[in-house]
DNA sequence: AAGTTTGTTCAGTTGAAACTGAACGCATTT
DNA sequence: AAATGCGTTCAGTTTCAACTGAACAAACTT
């Protein structure tokens, strides 16, 4: 009768707490705009006293061996995790990076300041198009719109000034 | 010889401006987790300087009525647009909000407080928990992930101080 | 009251990203 | 030099959310 069962959870021989990391750090990857299991990796290895291998991170979030390494990768670009060398060993060994702040603040630079730069050097364009195309809007339309932008512009001018105080309280 | 062409950009009629302003608007609603196209939808408005109705959003977007509908829904949800009442039409109008400092200030306040607030509520679980299964661990092991645990409710705190600040600034 | 016009809801499709298995490459060991 | 152990790469599958078409409901017009 054995239905083929489809493992809902992980074989999770993890303890409550770990499971409850793993799954935070999941979602806030996703919120970074990262993968669900990168965010789980480095959740595995924040609880972790001691280093972990591939089969050890690849068995407790029932992954494959090619996530693993492909989370890995991203992780340490991000210098989120490094790799430690165990004697005798000729597996990798991670472990994460436990300066937090640091992380946060490199994330959270990664994630806003791209964005800011990015929406400033559209609103430019913007600006510069709108005027270029004067002539094809009607007189009215061409002051809204081009008061609209502008407003846009001032915001993000504020926001600028927003990003450096953060980064000092963070710091 | 026609091959069947699959529309890549809309059939945009749109000018440069608009059609820069909408993808703006469209990254930045994903990056908020909602739906692209509710961002688009709320560019469009942004710079019409007429109120639109359901025909001219879902024409200028090439999205469907259906998409258009929920669209507006969640975007008057969150206050971004507002319905108006057109004398003599029967179709619903719908034009943004213009003051946009406070929809930023708000879409802000969504994504981080909810998120700090969250983040909050696990960590605390996840001590108690660790706590309560402080048996099943070695000492040291405990030792290291309550330590790890405690520097992420310092950073916790951290980033709770910062956010009335940024408050003030924007407000 | 039959027929429009307009917006909502829902089941099904689609598309993109994440994950996987398998093949591969490079070391190290025998 | 064959064999084994590890990590990477890639083509194919899975998954999941956004979008759509079509049926529906409500309000209005004839």
């Amino acid at each position: 009768m054995a239905k083929p069962v489809s493992v809902p959870p992980p074989p999770s021989t993890l303890a409550r707490t770990e499971n409850d990391m793993i799954e935070a750090c999941g979602r806030f990857a996703q919120s970074l705009g990262l993968a669900r299991s990168v965010g789980e990796i480095y959740g595995l290895l924040y609880l972790s006293p001691e280093p972990m291998n591939f089969e050890d991170i690849a068995a407790a979030l029932s992954l494959s061996k090619a996530s693993v390494s492909t989370g890995t990768r991203q992780l340490m670009a991000l210098g989120c995790i490094r790799k430690v060398w165990m004697r005798e060993e000729r597996k990798d060994y991670f472990e994460a990076e436990q300066e937090i702040s640091t992380l946060v603040r490199r994330a959270y630079e990664r994630v806003l300041k791209e964005r800011l730069k990015n929406s400033g050097e559209h609103l430019a364009e913007m600006v510069a198009s709108l005027e270029a195309d004067k002539s094809k809007y009607g007189d009215e339309e061409f002051r809204v719109k081009l008061h609209r932008l502008k407003q846009l512009v001032k915001i993000q001018s504020r926001l600028r000034k927003v990003l450096p105080l953060v980064d000092k309280i963070l710091g």
